[in-house]
DNA sequence: TGATCTATTTGACTAATATCATAGCAAGAA
DNA sequence: TTCTTGCTATGATATTAGTCAAATAGATCA
């Protein structure tokens, strides 16, 4: 993945693509590699070449959720650097992960000579920003087994693919620890839920490896 | 309140602000008027000149959040235009409000012609998706009696003020029903936090007066 | 003033999820 | 193999907040 290749750096006319790529400096993080950590200063921002890193946010009970993950592509560390403010969560690689850093002097100066860079993290940070709230809202209003339906829907779009017979395949990328810490549960909780859709036949887990046997009926749990 | 007071269109010179208010159609919104609804597409975006505006999310059970208040220099309805979204919130005036309204070929003139605008807002969708990260990871790591605390102390912040006997006076903007759709959480359970914040002597509650006579057991209380 | 309306509070009960304890199970190490 | 170790699952119980119904308190209006 380079960065020509993203949805905010594809902006920058190839001389300055050229002077970002040449001014990162690209790190392999093995798995449960910390990136960044809340708390911290932003000093850049860091582009996901390859892998897949989580956002976190703990708390002072050690209780964690898991904010959103990040693919080849992925920007991270742009929210605070624009908003000025220090990171307000960590970051850590899931799978090994190839990760470039770019200083925020050199990011700033891109923006400053390109504003449709600035203008594509802004649409980022919109899109992001109506995702969070949806978040927000769900957690609040809908019932664990319904969102976890819906956390299995989008990790179908994103890491799963369709089969001949019409059902749904995907490798999950999380252990069931990081799924309730994406929902705000408990892992038991995500046990549970699990077994209850193993019952009704909608969907089969074995170990990671999940079929969708019931895409519809598996909307319907997420409506509810 | 004027534009070129606001955080975001401060960016503009003086010419540039001129054009945008002699474009920009101000209309006088009573309270529970709706400004947009969710789902509408975006035709422009929303300057509040004056008032108190609510952002509201609702599901198909009829059960509604809200998400923000607006305050006089607040710019409402920027995220689903540079998301390039229609409208996942709607908004509706708390109080009596003026409110301006600025087309999308105006507001997209402008950032062409400004960078630092795209900026500005770039800085604010930023902020509040921290802030909407935070309100997620509250959400499902705090009791409802911390986050009525916390949404106490923000609005002592936004609305309250000291008085001299070291207590802190604050006349809440809106109902309990709305104070709960912040939450996430029933009018019954508001209540009942209230009852028992009072109990221990913390805060007092008469009516929308509200006397936060130990600030730092408040904060205790929203620690835990 | 009394009548009515709405928002809020309170109480009894229920449902959902957390907590805690324990057990199973797969992968790697000795 | 056997022993760990860490993750996952299950059962029993506790806690929290929701639900529903009724009472109360203000506010408005005739």
């Amino acid at each position: 993945m380079h960065m020509i290749d993203s949805e905010e750096w594809c902006a920058l006319n190839d001389v300055d693509v050229t002077a970002t790529e040449e001014a990162a400096i690209c790190s392999n993080y093995e798995t449960g590699d910390v990136i960044f950590y809340e708390g911290d200063d932003v000093k850049g921002v860091y582009f996901v070449k390859a892998g897949l890193v989580g956002v976190r946010k703990a708390d002072l009970e050690g209780n964690s959720t898991l904010l959103k993950l990040a693919e080849p592509g992925d920007t991270l560390g742009y929210r605070p650097l624009a908003a000025d403010q220090p990171h307000r969560a960590s970051a850590e690689a899931v799978n090994p992960s190839i990760i470039c850093f770019i200083d925020k002097a050199t990011v700033r100066q891109m923006i400053g000579e390109n504003p449709a860079l600035g203008l594509n993290f802004l649409k980022r940070a919109a899109k992001e920003l109506g995702d969070a709230e949806e978040k927000f809202h769900e957690s609040v209003t809908l019932s664990t087994r319904a969102r976890f339906a819906h956390l299995l829907i989008v990790m179908q779009d994103r890491f799963g693919h369709a089969t001949e017979d019409g059902s749904l395949q995907l490798t999950l990328p999380l252990s069931r620890s990081d799924m309730a810490a994406m929902l705000g549960v408990r892992p038991e909780s995500v046990s549970r839920v699990i077994h209850e859709l193993e019952g009704t036949g909608i969907t089969h887990f074995a170990e990671r490896e999940v079929t969708i046997r019931d895409p519809n009926s598996l909307m319907d749990v997420f409506i509810k």
